[in-house]
Formats: structure tokens, sequence, C-alpha cells
DNA sequence: GTCTATAAGGTGATAGAC
DNA sequence: GTCTATCACCTTATAGAC
């Protein structure tokens, strides 16, 4: 054991970043001090800036960390077989995927105002990267024939807080499988684009 | 001319809470001091306190009379005729409420963790009666045959989400008018609910 | 890598003058 | 009703010992 007493780099980081996710989660970023993170850590409040330059990075590292995720997921799902089944795909991955990290989902959308302005243009640009993907789809859709709207971009939002909305009640011990929720809000969406 | 020098209650009153609604719902209940809200009434910090017995209260207070403004315009609409009518009626109104009063609206959905628990409670237990609201409709549209879906709490919920929504991109000054969103929001709510 | 101590300044809320 | 002054405490971030 070559290393100073009192020596946990290799697990304190994490740690770090897992306490505030807990803390911005529960509280929200401008409530919760690094005094607080220190002793979820536990260790003491000076002990935090071995591994963040300051609050606001680590702020920005989880939402910034929580779009590549999202995109780099998207990125690697299989090409889907026209329109219809590309609006599935997304439908089901959204649902997927942010019930699996409802703390950083929730931070996403509640701390982008606590983001300093230009961490807040990558993040905002990342989110618009998403969602346009769902509008080609459903331009695709709607150029095909195989969906009726009169405004895609709208339609987009639409479907996309209506997914993103499962977090606010889902719960993996509740009465629900995810892949019934999958199935019923699957079942809406084509609904709600169908020609 | 019998009152005091400086004497201003009946106008100061009114404007602390509109400077709290304004500060708040830009910066965050957490991020913003009675010191802000003072500067911005143009006042020093130990004057708001007649106004109000603390800062939790000023947050409470948009939030409660949030909560009872839309119960009470909901309650004061027209009876509708069918579980068809009543959920066309209800879109247009959730979508009329909420676009007027943006700022009330969006601390109403990001402070909730900051209100106290007993005024959690209260606030919580009005937005379920909203909910709820909304699921009587779906289910008397079910047993009428009018609608269907698997899940009508879920739906109303969905329904809710997408409906509020339109509060993240809507502006007075877009390309599409109040009326129009109006007519394209029913158009997907219908279609997600249609036997 | 973690500690203690500290700098420099902000916090909600109150007391008492006017 | 508003002001100034103040209490007791908390804030982010840094310096230097170990």
């Amino acid at each position: 054991m070559a290393r100073t007493q009192g020596s946990h780099s290799d697990i304190t980081g994490p740690r770090v970043r897992e306490a505030a996710l807990a803390l911005f989660a529960r509280h929200g970023y401008a409530a919760v001090s690094m005094r607080q993170i220190a002793a979820e850590v536990g260790v003491q409040a000076g002990a935090l800036y071995n591994y963040t330059p300051d609050k606001q990075s680590l702020l920005n590292d989880l939402m910034r960390g929580h779009m590549d995720q999202l995109l780099a997921a998207r990125a690697g799902l299989p090409a889907a077989d026209g329109p219809m089944a590309a609006l599935e795909q997304f439908t089901r991955f959204h649902i997927r995927f942010h019930s699996k990290r409802p703390e950083t989902v929730f931070i996403s959308y509640m701390e982008l105002r606590n983001l300093s302005p230009e961490n807040f243009a990558v993040v905002e640009g990342l989110r618009r990267v998403y969602e346009d993907q769902l509008e080609d789809i459903l331009r695709a859709g709607m150029m095909a024939g195989v969906f009726d709207m009169r405004e895609p971009k709208i339609t987009a939002m639409a479907v996309i807080a209506m997914l993103t909305g499962v977090n606010t009640w889902y719960s993996p011990q509740g009465r629900l499988k995810l892949a019934e929720v999958e199935e019923i809000y699957w079942g809406m969406v084509r609904k709600t684009v169908a020609a």
C-alpha cells in the first residue's frame, strides 16, 4: 500500500457525483450546499474540490452526461423498417431509457435555468437534436401517408411531453410492469398520429 | 393626506407578490433572496415582512392561489353535453387557462418540493382533484362506449402532460394563434381516446 | 487526498428609530 | 410603513498542514 493515508481517489470521485445526483434531485441545485454533498460522501467540504472545480461543473457534468448517454443509446438502436416501426421504436426507447434513471431525468428538466449560459447552450442544443429525431420520423410518416397531422414539430413536442410524463407516476414496484406501460403509451401515440 | 410619509400599503402588497412571482419563475425559489425581492419592489428587505410572515408563505400563497383559481375557473364552466363535449371543453380550458399565466404554472410545477410538508399536502390534494375531474370524464366516456382505452387514470396523466407541455413552447407572439393551438391539441386528444 | 482554518460575502428574520 | 442596523448563521472556494 503505497497510498497516502486517507487517500481514496478511485472511489470518492464517483461517490461525489452520486451524492450530488441524489441531493440535487431531492432538494434542487440551489438548495443543496457543498457541505451537504460532502457530508453525504463522508468527507469535509474542501475535499470535494479534488473532484470538481466548482458546484456548477457538478451540475453540468450530470446534465451533459445525461444528454450524451441519451443520444448515444438511441444511436445504438437498429435501423427501423419504415416510419411506423421507427415511431414505435422511439416510443418504447424513450420510456425505457427515462424510466431507468428518474433522478437524472428530473434534474435535466428542473435545473436548466441553473446552468451557466455557456453550459445551457450546449445542453439545450443536444435536447434539440433529440427532439428533431422524432420530428424527422413524423415528417417521413406524413410524406409516406402513414401518419396524419398538421404540425409535425408540435406533434413531436406533444409526444415527448406525454412520454416524459411517465416519470411523474411510474414506479418499478407499482401495479404495471414497464412492458405494459410501453404497450399503453405506444397505443396512445399510434392513435394520435394515425392516418 | 393623513397617511404616514412613505406609506404605500395598498400598492406595495400586490407588488411584493408580483416581484416574488417573476423572480421565483426566473431563478427558482431557493435561488431568490428576500433582498432581491425587496430590490425589485423598491423597498428595503425589512419592509417585506409587513406583507408576508416569511418567504415560505410567499411561495405557498402563489401556489395555493393558482390551484384555487384553476378549480374555481373550471367549476364556472357550463355543463357539457356528454363525454366527448366534456373532454373537448376540458382540453380547450386547460390550454387557455395555463397559457395565460405561464409564470404561475411554471412555479406550480417546479417548486412543489420547496413547499413545507403541510403546504405541500394541501396543494397536492388540489392537484389531485383536478386530475380526477379529467379521469371522471374519461371513465364516463368508456362506459358509454364513446372512448376506448385500457387505463383511464394513466390516460388522464398522459393527456394532462401533453396539454401542459404547450407552455414549454407556446408564445402569444408566435406563428400560431391560441385558437389554432387548441384546435391541434383537441385533434390529438380526440384521436388518442377515440373508440 | 483529506484535513482544519479562513476569507469574503450572502441568508432569513427581527428591533427599534422615524 | 419603511428605514437602518443587527443577530446568528450559512455560502462557495481556497491555503497550507499532514
